[in-house]
DNA sequence: GTGAAAGCGCTAACAT
DNA sequence: ATGTTAGCGCTTTCAC
């Protein structure tokens, strides 16, 4: 079976336009050295012959890719999957990352990656080797994970790390960085409900090997310290999960002097926290005020709706890309760490404490 | 500034087994002609060496490129993201479509197209010439747009479509189909209702252009009359958007003779159902029960959660990527069109009607 | 069963 | 400002 190549190549458009392949070449490329006119010319060709270059046969000899992979957690990204908790944190991404590469004429390539060590150089050195991106995006907690950056490093390829917090080599520029403000919002709730008048305000942290989890208790912190409110015993630890989280409730509102409000680092503790509650029969928010991290789809169909902070995912993501892709055309320079400012969106699960105001 | 390939290609590991390239070409396409023994040292070399043959290369000598393209609606696809309503089809299809991907050795690009047609040809040409894949995936309602049907023929993609119903060209299999049971699975949610005891069952639809939207009033209609129940005035047409399922609900709510449930084609407007019911002070599901389609997320943390039909898009999306990459082994043997069931959740939205049982 | 040679579509380096 | 040449990594003939 002859395989036809009905694919019309640069070869066709050079015909077309009576120039050399070169020439193509340079209009595609929007290389310098070509008369207007004749660019003109070329440019006619490739719309009449509705010519589009292979990025195959460009990755070939040693150009872009316009390809840019996006790196995910693969075992927490299927278990978030699976669960159908409406964690959007994907689609967030798709959402920036693919619109802003689409703008640069570039692709977003998602991938999971194991975090296991064995697998990992196999993996994602095969995916690096099969598809040669210009660049990839880096998710927590792989954003930090120095196997991860020596990989890449290995293959050349350029990255950005979302949410890491700190240069590996001491001041050494590693790779572009952009994180959320973790610590700000969490003073931005903290604040909110301070200016409701609580003062003992508990908090629920998330699992230390996401760097973000401690910028957030840190926030509160400060933020609890600038009141001159103390903190001392309102801090629990959870992990993320639903039952870390219930566990971290309990043992908050167990005691007589417990909090007036409570801040859950993401969306899944702010749920057991609702079920901790209503077992001790507290209302929210009259007995609790209860303020989420991350404002996942979920917690606008909770009973109440809860107040959250927001996470910027796609705005995130879009930045990576955008700095990532102009990196390349300027290798020069490289910007500094890039922090983008979280909201926080008010519902009706946060009130004045019962015996303040 | 020198191109450092440091990328070890088929050259290093033919040198390093001893052996010509085709030789190695062979063992990695696991094609005949080539000694278990030197099979082995082949393999052995790839292993020690860390070989990852590629794409670009591959695909341009004319073999696969192992890459598999799920098209989606780009206007739909955004709206949803933008609207944080905790849809998850994107994320169902990515798991059931990367990992199936994976387990073949082939990669899930997942591409956006705008349905306009202006747009379309170019688009979408242009997404086929750059990535050349070996197949494509698509999702309604593109699964039944003949524009992308000729497209994607004209540029020999094999495809799959999901929820597509017929065959265009009156019997010609026209590429691969892969449906999930929606008229069943109308069937299903309506005989959960007739079980309860309601004889009454309203039926809210979803848009013409999605043919799925037709089958399910079928199934419903079907049911209706197999138990000798009445269906005139109990449908009321919607276009799967919360604001569409509220006047829907609202309708039928109004006569003296309202329904005793509802079976809503999908969860925005089961949700507006709910809305529409409370305005009334109906009880879910005391006075009112209801059934919603698709089974997203945000139904576990509505009030009361719903009873729902499940769309089982991971297991249809997998489907679809492996009878399209057997075909390709196999041009042969292209399977008939492929039905998986859907299943009913039941939760707590659900009750006998006050007045029967 | 194995190897050598040609070529896929494109760009970098080197002419002109 | 434009054309020519060589080669990217791999697979497909076609020899042996």
């Amino acid at each position: 079976m002859a395989r036809r190549r009905l694919a019309v190549t640069i070869k066709h458009v050079a015909a077309d336009a009576g120039v050399s392949l070169q020439t193509v070449s340079r209009v595609i490329n929007d290389e310098p050295n070509v008369r207007p006119e004749m660019r003109e010319r070329v440019k006619a060709s490739i719309d009449r012959l509705g010519y589009v270059p292979s990025i195959a046969a460009q990755r070939m000899s040693g150009s872009r890719s316009y390809l840019i992979l996006a790196l995910n957690d693969r075992e927490r990204t299927i278990a978030d999957w699976r669960a159908r908790q409406g964690t959007d944190w994907v689609d967030q991404m798709l959402l920036g990352g693919m619109l802003e590469c689409a703008e640069h004429g570039y692709r977003l390539i998602f991938e999971l990656v194991d975090t296991h060590a064995d697998h990992l150089a196999r993996e994602l050195g095969a995916a690096l080797s099969a598809l040669q991106p210009d660049g990839a995006i880096l998710t927590p907690p792989h954003s930090d994970n120095p196997h991860i950056l020596a990989i890449l490093a290995r293959h050349h390829v350029p990255y950005a790390r979302i949410g890491a917090q700190d240069d590996k080599h001491g001041g050494t520029a590693d790779g572009i960085r952009v994180s959320m403000d973790d610590e700000g919002a969490a003073r931005l709730a903290t604040r909110h409900l301070l200016d409701l008048g609580h003062r003992r305000i508990g908090f629920i942290s998330g699992p230390e090997e996401y760097r973000l989890a401690g910028r957030r208790v840190d926030g509160w912190r400060a933020e609890m310290a600038d009141a001159g409110a103390a903190s001392d015993g309102l801090l629990q630890a959870g992990d993320f999960s639903y039952a870390s989280g219930f566990r971290a409730a309990q043992a908050l509102l167990a005691p007589i002097d417990r909090p007036t409000a409570i801040i859950a680092s993401n969306d899944q503790m702010a749920l057991a926290t609702i079920e901790a509650a209503r077992e001790r029969s507290l209302d929210i928010p009259y007995d609790l005020s209860l303020v989420s991290f991350d404002n996942t789809p979920l917690v606008r169909f909770t009973t109440p709706p809860l107040t959250a902070v927001d996470q910027p995912i796609a705005e995130t993501t879009a930045t990576a890309v955008r700095l990532l892709i102009q990196s390349q055309r300027d290798p020069a320079a490289l910007p500094g760490p890039v922090v983008i400012p979280m909201g926080l969106v008010e519902r009706a699960s946060t009130a004045p404490p019962v015996h303040a105001a």
